[in-house]
Parts: structure tokens; C-alpha cells; sequence
DNA sequence: AATGAATGAGCCTTCATTCAT
DNA sequence: TATGAATGAAGGCTCATTCAT
């Protein structure tokens, strides 16, 4: 059992408890999810979760920390060609499918409102929001620059801005209408995407 | 005390019982406010509460009623030449101010999250913002014809769902930005309203 | 049901926690005892208690604070002619006895070894202690002074001070040996007492 | 590797158990001292003192049992000409300055009352009690018959007891006053000593 | 109509102890 | 011999809800 084994093991372990925790958060939202629910999901006895988290608030730390990282994560790879329009429906798509490594809509509106009365909570998304509005905006400059246009720094920030409004409001248009119909989604989305992404 | 002033009196104690829960609610959320806090906010005694309210999550669903009563009445209220972008801009400044009368972000997005674990709060939800899209569909359409112009019922849909999206992403945006410039929020609705309500 | 009465009934029911605490904290310790162990004594939920009492450390802290006004009260009813020997070995039956009324050495000892931990209790017990030997010292000046006799403040202090030296030795005496044979105690005194009380 | 080998070092194991038990019992009491708190002074895992030791229950007892068999040695050692008074303003300073090799006060408070609720430790320190009596009362008589005094057995007995508790009072007054002032104790014990050893 | 005392279930967390390695 | 991961049983405390008054 050397060293590496041991680092695996403990980041598997923090890694069952993120997710059992995901899991039961947005099932139950924050409060309601016991650390005992944790405990059943990640299959450990409720003791052992504080071997690896000092407590349940640091759990909801970790785990939007790790949203943020995969979201950065995300526009970094983003390519100066993306069809923007696909890229948005595929995320709603994966948002309906409850995929795992993607942000979930429920989670997002959660997290949002512990920033509300959560001073740690607010920093720590205000602080990323501005990172990632930046890193995307920063994307449209040069892309734009790729294309021989010239787009002002100012100009860019906000059309970030406008993608953050549009795609948040859409996680909110999917939690209170999951049904919502494709085509409608796709119309909305061929009429506003151009304004804000060119 | 004739008949009238009975259902007076209760009327007006679930409506104290509301105003309280509704503060509670959005200061610590639904599940972190007791029932306690919100009887000393209400100025009456715990038990009282349960002569009005079956349980906290009727209170809980009184709530989101009459949010969604209210929102409906407000477009009700629109006019057709109302100045959208000012409008808007009204709506996040009251936001911004705690207004009483005004749909409070937090809640909102509480609101929603809590729309995708109990049906009966998702079934209200989602009926009530069909109807308000509706609602709002049957204004531009009647606004565009009385300039003269023809809109297709469909494509009014789509920007009502547009703006609901639209407004639902600033309410996430302010809660997770509240100190969130007036100048970068005044360009983004400058630049995507016109595609939304023409 | 007047103010009286309520005030009656809290009254009462915080003395009910306060003596089953007490006897929790004699037979298990102050860690020991558990809230729903005292409960239990006191005949009522553990939730109840707290309403009465902010937490268990509180409880704690009550006991303490009766326990030395309750001393006060026995110093400030000392007469001139009392016989020291008689009421020491008065003090040593009720201590044997597990009269109620009177601090039982087991919770001396704890709640002096709890002192060198918690801040709080040790100002307080600390705080007593110098009052209830000036209380005494007062008391040996004036019964020294009824009989013409002049004795030093000073020396009146380290006399009360001997005379608590002594007093809780022979509660630590009493809890590790509860079957100390009377003539020895008695002798001890009688040996003893003369220099510190004259 | 023989086996006085193998004996030394549990020995030293069990040694180094008992040194961290003892400071972690002085600082927290025995109920709030967890079984990882030792280990962490004691500098090895907790599983490994389960090797040593059958149970947390098993330390103290064996703390105890040090801590007689120390005082027994004391004794022992006691020469004729020793300087009481000295002697025992030396044991104050010392339980001063938290010197580890004398009994604590503290965990003597602990120690005794725990008596009051576990037989086994009731009896020992009730057995151990009356022997370091005995101990002191026969160096008493001895002392007095070097000087050609002849003194009683039973009345040395009794000049015992009182030093006992006379030191187990200081140890009370230490803990609940530890800044009492040198001078005082000084005076008490120029004024009590006398009549107890002569 | 109104109070607030009372309950009981459940929550987060800690910890002595065991055991596979 | 030694580790430290794992467990399970409490423990202190909160809170929605009930009910006698």
C-alpha cells in the first residue's frame, strides 16, 4: 500500500461522497438532504463522511467548487468554429437527461439562493461568474479577431453577460417546464443567439 | 361581529401569516425558517398558524399562489405602449430595493428548485407560466395589431418565452451579482430586448 | 391563569431540571449525564428543557450559581455562639446523608476540576470563593469583636482561608473514603479547629 | 530481538500511553479526552493502543494506580529532619507549574470523583488511602521516638488524616483559585502545620 | 380566538472500538 | 508491530405539530 494507493483512496472516497451528496441535494435540496441520505447513496456509515468533509456546509463548498471548475473547464476548450445554437440545445438536452458532469438546473437555482444568506457561498459564485463571464468574453474577442472583426472589450463583456441571462434563464425555463417542446426551445434560440453571440 | 367581519378577520391573519412566512422564506429559505420565526414575525403564537394553515408547506403553496396571482394581474395591467426596457429595468431596481410587491429573486428561484421535487407545486408552476406566456402572447399580438402589423400567434409565443427567459436570467444574475453594473445590465437589455419585443 | 401563575410554573419547572441535573451529575458526571437522562429524572422530553435552558452547559452553570447563593445564605446565618466542631460534623452527616439542601461533595469535586477547563465556571467559582471567605472573615472580626477581642483583617482572611482548605479537604476525605470512622473525624477537628476558628 | 528486549519496549509503549493519557485527562477531563487526542500525543495510531490497553476504562485505571504507587514512594522517602511547612509549599509550586512528575491536581479532583461511581476505583484509592495513612502515621512516630517522644498510634493516625486533608484541600483551593497569593498560603500553613505534625 | 407548554422524531456530529492490511 | 479506515451507537439540540387552557 504505497502513497499514490492511499491518495487514491481518499479521493475516491471524497469522489463517492461528492456525488452521493450531488445526487441527494438535488433531491432534496440542501436542507433537506440528511447526512445520513449522503451516507445510504455513497453506501459508508454517516461517521466515516467526516473523516473526508469537517461538515456538511464544506461538502456544499466542494461541491460548487467543482462546478466551477468544470464549467471553466468547459469554456476553455470551446473552439472559434462551435455552433453556439447546437451547443446550447445539447446542454439543455444534457440538463433533461440528468447527466452527471454537467451543471444540474435544480443545483444551479439552489446554489444561487444559499448566495443569498450563505456571505461564503456569495463570494465564491460572484467571484467565479466574473471569471467565467471574462474567459467567455475573451473567447468572442478573439474569434471575432479570427474573423478579421475588431470586438471591443467592453462591447464583449457584456455579450457574456447577455449569454449568462440567456442560458440561466433557460435552466430556470427547464426546471418549471421540463416538457418545454424542442421546437419552441430551437425558435427562441435562433432568435436570440445571434444578437448576443454574432 | 357579523359574518362579514369573520372572514375579514381571517382574512387578514393569513394574510399577516403570509407577509411573515414570505420574509422568513426569503431571509433563510423554506426549510431553514421555523415556524417559530415566523409566528414572532407575524406577532402571534405558533400554534395560532395552524388555524389558518394546515402545515407549513401550505404556506408554503399559499405563497407561491399568490405570487403567481399576482404576476398575472400585472399583465393584466400592461398597456400597449409600455416602454419595455424601462420596464425592465423598473423590475430589477425593485428587485434590487427588497420591494414588497415585486416577485423577490431568491424566492423565485426557491420557488423553482423546489417545483422539481413536490408535483403539485410543478404542476402549479408550469400551468401558471403557460398561462402568463399565453397571457403575454395575446398582448403583443394585440399591441402589434394595433400599429397595423400581424403577428403569428406561434412566433408570439416564442417571445414571450424569450422574455420570460430573459427576466428569469437577470433574477438569477442579481442574486448571484447583486452588486452587478446598471450600465453593463441597461446595454444588455438595449441589445436584446429589440429581438424579443420588438 | 395569571402572570403569577405562569411565572409559578417556569419557576418550577426549571427547579425540576435543576435537581434531576443535579442528581444526574452526582451519579454520572457532568459528560455523563446525558440530556435525555436528565429528562428522564425530571419526568418531561429533552426538548422541553430548552426551553427553559439555553443548553446543558447552562444547566451547569445554574446549579453552580444556586449552589453558592446557597452558601451565602448558611455563612450570612452564622451566630456568634455557634459551636464550629458540632456544625462541621453537622455538615459531614448531611454530606453522608445526601441531603438535598446541601452541596454534595462528589459535585464539589467536579465542578472544581471543570473550573481549570471552562473560563466561565472558573471566574465564577473563583469570584464565590472570595466572596464567601470575606463573608466568613467578616463574620470572625464581629464574633471576635463581640468578645473584646481585636483580630487583624488580614489574619481573619487566612483564617476563613484555612477554614475552606479544610472543609473541602474533608469533602475529598469523604468521597474517597465514605466509611471514615466518626471518632477519627471528630478528633481531627478537635484537633484542628481550635487555630483556625479560635 | 530477546524477549527482555520485546518486554522493554511495551513497556515503553504502555509508558508513553499513560504520559499522553495523563495530559489529556488534565486538560480535558477523562469523559472529554478522546481516545485520539492520546494517540496524537503519544505520537502513534489509536488502533495500537488497544494493543496495550483493553479499553479507555483500562487507561484510567492504570493512571490511578500509577499515580498511589508514586505517593507510596513519596513516603517512603521522607527523612526524619524534613522541613514540612517547606515540604508543602513546595508541592503547591509544583502543582504550579504543572510539573508532570507530581499527582495533578486537577485529575486528583477527577480521580476521587469518579470513585464515587466505579467500585474497582473506589476501593483502590480507598485501600490506597489508608495505607499512605498508615505510611505517614508510622514515619510520625518514628520521627517523635528519634526525638525521644513517644507519641500514641492512634493520634498519630489522626495528625495524618488531618494532613490529608489538609493537602487535599490546598489542592481544591489551587485548582479553584490558582492565583491565590503565596503570602496567604504561607500564613495558613505556618498557622495549621504545627498542630497537625508538630 | 389565542396561547405557549409539551412532545417526539430527526438532524448533525463525535467517538470508542474493531479489523483488514 | 502498526496503521487508519470503517462502523454504530449515542449525544446535544431543533422544530413542526398538538392540545389543554
Amino acid at each position: 500500500m504505497n502513497a499514490d494507493a492511499v491518495i487514491d483512496r481518499a479521493t475516491a472516497q471524497r469522489d463517492r461522497i461528492l456525488c452521493a451528496a450531488r445526487r441527494c441535494f438535488i433531491d432534496h435540496g440542501f436542507h433537506a438532504a440528511s447526512m445520513a441520505s449522503i451516507a445510504e447513496v455513497a453506501d459508508m456509515s454517516a461517521g466515516l463522511i467526516y473523516r473526508y468533509f469537517d461538515s456538511k456546509n464544506a461538502i456544499i463548498l466542494a461541491i460548487i467548487e467543482r462546478q466551477l471548475a468544470d464549467k471553466r473547464a468547459d469554456i476553455a476548450e470551446l473552439q472559434p468554429g462551435t455552433d453556439f445554437a447546437q451547443g446550447v440545445r445539447d446542454l439543455v438536452a444534457r440538463w433533461r437527461s440528468g447527466d452527471v458532469r454537467t451543471m444540474n438546473p435544480t443545483l444551479l437555482l439552489e446554489m444561487s439562493a444559499l448566495a443569498s444568506r450563505d456571505p461564503q457561498i456569495a463570494a465564491a459564485l460572484c467571484e467565479a461568474d466574473r471569471v467565467t463571464r471574462s474567459d467567455f468574453a475573451t473567447w468572442l474577442v478573439q474569434r471575432a479577431a479570427s474573423s478579421g472583426v475588431k470586438i471591443d472589450a467592453d462591447a464583449a463583456q457584456t455579450r457574456a453577460f447577455a449569454l449568462q441571462c440567456l442560458i440561466e434563464g433557460l435552466a430556470v425555463r427547464i426546471v418549471r417546464e421540463p416538457g418545454m417542446s424542442d421546437h419552441m426551445l430551437a425558435d427562441m434560440l435562433a432568435m436570440n443567439l445571434p444578437v448576443v453571440i454574432g
